[in-house]
RNA sequence: AGUGCGGGUUGGCUUAUCGCGGCUGAGCAAUCAGAUGAGGAAAGUCCGGGCAGCACAGAGCACUCUACUUCCUAACGGGAAGGCGGACGACUGGCGACGGUCGUUCGACAGCCAGGGCAACAGAAAAUAUACCGCCAGAUUUUUUAAUGGCGAAUGAGUGACUGAUAGAAUGAGUGAAUACCGUCCGGUAAACCUGUUUUGGGCCAGCUAUUCACUCAUUCUAUCAGUCACUCAUUCACUCAUUAAGUUCUGGUAAGGGCGAACCGGUGGGGUAAGAGCCCACCGCCCAGUGGGUGACCAGUGGGGCACGGUAACCCUUAGAGGCUGAAAGACCAAAUAAGCGUCGGAUGUGGGGCUGCUCGUCCCCGUUUUGGAGCCAUCCAAAUGCCGACGCGGGUAGGUCGAAGGAGGUGGUUGGUGACGACCAUCCUAGAUAAAUGAUAAGCCAUGCUGACCGGCAAUUUUUGUCGGUUGGCAGGACAGAACCCGGCUUAUAGACUCGUAUUGGAC
RNA sequence: UGCCCGAUCGUCUAAGGGUAGGACGACAGAUUUUGGUUCUGUUUGUGGAGGUUCGAAUCCUUCUCGGGCAA
């Protein structure tokens, strides 16, 4: 599988967004692990096939530089990248995924991918 | 040489794998290939401009901002050069107040003799003033003190000293007398005794010694009396004086000095004065008016005034200048869908409406006073309708794309003008462009640097050894501040390491 | 991204450039057998830096932090 990370599983509709982030939604569900709180809508046949459109958000309140943000996003989107293979092997895949960064310092590659991996297990 | 502080320049390199953004090329497409992809501050959003829409005949007021001068610039609250002023340091002139030169550094640096306002506490007094202490002059002394000068008398008492008289005592001197032995006394005697001569005499005489008595004189002491002087006390009478100084009180002068304060009605030196004072003089400062130099800020110098005109405008304000408002979520276009619908109610249909933003003005400008029917020549009147505006309710939908938007007040190099900021000309280059937002992850190596070990060499103290410097090499660690979002010019703030400049300090050598 | 406000005791909130005040709280004392109520007293503060001024919470600049608006 190609390790690629195109526009199209980027989440850019606000709609969507909207949903996902709407408070008492039935169709999103929501689990905590570290150092992710992960958000998604489970795969309808309405929506459309191919890989999941992912969204990753790392508060301002907690980071204030935009340098900082920047390279946690960086990390948690090749982590996604490089083990985003685990969805391919089963079809049952979230349609829509958010990741909300919530730990409280810069930590390393290999834990967020480690994290992520489990996150994905999970889904 | 090290370290600290401040300013400036710079702001690690290479490779591989997997990825991302837009671009170019190929391909029907999937996709593939290629080159390319953050900064000096991209940050803060503090100024200015470009660009865009809206509005606009004009004037004034209001509001906001700027503020030494000249220049640079598209513009600026930015920059350059200059002026002036402050601080610090060095040198230096003057009795002094106060200056001069050089260096570093800082300055929101127009105007409080246009006006208004403000100044707590303290202080006598805080702005056309005043007089607390003080200084000076005069008066006052009813009352106080000190000094100097003037100025007394009488009586009494006490004490002391001196003089005189008298008396007494003691001592001394002189004169005279008596006594010495015996004796109970009256009285008697000259033996003894002494001396001399010579054998007899003389004498108890004189002298000497002792004692006693009497008299005289001298000295001393004591007592009494008298007189004189001094002191003290008491009483009576008289003067309760003059001058000076201090003090009290009053009147006036003064603002030198003290004291208060952040600041108090110019400063220094001299003259002058009862004491003082721009009261007078010289200088310093200030004000006014000419002169010369400079584009100008300003500078130099002349004459006059004669000391008010204190501070504060990052208080109101005045003067001069600038500003229309809103910001790319501006705005233009395309596509799709829906609508430009429906209902109810209200308003106006006229000497009116509009002319940006907050207000005002009208001698200015623009627009408008519709249609139908009736009355009527027109103006005008009546009725209806359309249309307009507003409110409420119902109904329906979007949040896509392209441009704006990356060739520009652009970068680099050269020549050239200018003290400089900066400009002109020529050559050359194209160098991020996303839109929930790319520039990342992993691995390896090099390099600056730090720690640590080994080896070699130099230097210092020395036996090994220690310290320090340099080189080679091994290991470990390891690169700040920080991420474009329409663009640009500034400002401000952050910044490891390296280089560099200034400055302070420490150590070493000469 | 653009724009606008604000920061004062532990909390809430005042203050014309001139001693930073009040309420609640905390602490101590009094009253009460004790606690509560009540009374009295004390404590504690102008976000940081720089400037203007004789003097700054206040005026100016800048930094930091917090909040809000525009979809």
């Amino acid at each position: 599988m190609q390790q690629t990370f195109t526009k199209s599983e980027r989440l850019c509709s606000k709609k969507v967004l909207g949903e996902l982030f709407k408070k008492g939604s039935a169709a999103v569900r929501t689990f905590y692990l570290f150092p992710f709180r992960v958000l998604y809508i489970p795969h309808t046949e309405a929506s459309s096939s191919g890989l999941p459109a992912i969204v990753i958000t790392v508060p301002k309140r907690t980071f204030k530089r935009a340098v900082d943000r920047n390279l946690i996003r960086r990390r948690v989107r090749e982590a996604y990248r490089l083990n985003k293979s685990a969805f391919h092997s089963d079809s049952s895949h979230p349609a829509y995924i958010a990741f909300l960064y919530t730990a409280k310092q810069i930590i390393s590659f290999e834990e967020i991918e480690k994290g992520m991996k489990l996150a994905l297990k999970k889904m």
